[in-house]
DNA sequence: CCTACCGATCGGTAGG
DNA sequence: CCTACCGATCGGTAGG
């Protein structure tokens, strides 16, 4: 019989992995006990295994759910069906967004996905590409002879460094809000774009 | 007497250095224990006690080491005295290539660096602040009234992520060149920043 | 008796 | 869901 309120093995579960993702993306995988774990949602060590097998099985349930987030994200501004220059931004700025709504989950999925063993990392790789190619098909409906010339995957990764590398420096109390930076981005890569020149455009023999 | 070569304690502590660093970057500072560097090197564990004081020592080290061969190369470019244009675009190619040079090195410096006791990682983040400051300096240079927007910082440090995060998908021995990358982040950052508006030119009362 | 290093093992703590 | 533990391995250091 629970004794202050209904237990909720869902909200529990939850509560158990936004610790870990903040645990893990403060101090890395390795370096964060179950301990840890336990101590920052108030419970006691084996009570984690209750709600999960293993330490592995925390930080694979928190890539896979971000993940699928990114993707889902992604299909959401596809099905809007914009205009290319739009759909492009929109992409910019949800994912901006996205990463200042969920910073620990987005850096453990960028910073901690080694840590995986090779199918749940080889998994979450895959889902990860499918949103990379996403990006990357959207960038080449506006500037189609950038996939001619076999850019548009590098300089989508270059976008998303823009994006992913911002834990590294901005503030969330700072002078730069997040949409003021996803402004900032889309400037500079919409801009940079006509700026880039595709130099030998390889046949396709 | 020694039995094949000389000692060189100089080139034997590189040696434990540079194999580190390696072992850092792949798999994390706390997931890499004195073993495996001991291993990585061909010597025993208590023989890397001889050299550094612990474990923290070795990543003080290469830390400590890259961020000044950073700001020593920068400090190169600015004594050439080039054009604004020309000086921002040295940086560039000169950090994608050390990038490219010291690839475990950089990884090291941006991802484990949280792992130093905070004396050592001040000191670190203390020169880091000192090439991002030069590098935003430069930019200034290009475009003044960036500065003015306060947003030479937040541009300079978009760069860095463009080129911090290439580790996490350019293939060595893949189709783009560390050159050819260097040349694609050129045009995509001095492209876009011709496209970048200063919206509110706060006023320094 | 020094240096440079090895084989063995220390006290503590990790995941489970 | 807690107390009490385990096999193993950690970073670091003893004697020789």
């Amino acid at each position: 019989m629970p004794r202050k309120r209904a237990p909720g093995f869902e909200a529990q579960r939850e509560d158990i992995l936004a610790a870990a993702a903040r645990l893990f993306a403060d101090q890395g995988f390795s370096a964060t006990s179950m301990n840890q774990v336990a101590e920052a949602c108030g419970v006691a060590k084996p009570t984690l295994y209750h709600y999960f097998q293993d330490k592995q099985a925390l930080l694979a349930q928190i890539c896979d759910s971000h993940v699928h987030a990114l993707l889902t994200l992604v299909e959401q501004v596809k099905a809007q069906q914009l205009a290319p220059d739009a759909q492009l931004r929109a992409l910019i700025e949800r994912f901006t967004r996205a990463y200042a709504d969920a910073q620990a989950q987005h850096r453990v999925l960028t910073s901690e996905i080694r840590f995986l063993a090779e199918a749940e990392r080889e998994r979450v790789l895959g889902v990860e590409r499918r949103v990379v190619n996403e990006f990357a098909a959207a960038l080449a409906l506006v500037r189609p002879e950038l996939r001619d010339a076999r850019l548009h995957k590098p300089l989508t990764m270059l976008l998303f460094g823009m994006i992913n590398w911002t834990f590294t420096w901005l503030r969330p109390d700072g002078d730069l809000s997040h949409d003021a930076l996803a402004a900032l981005v889309s400037d500079l890569f919409f801009g940079g774009l006509g700026a880039v020149h595709a130099p030998q455009p390889v046949p396709t023999p």
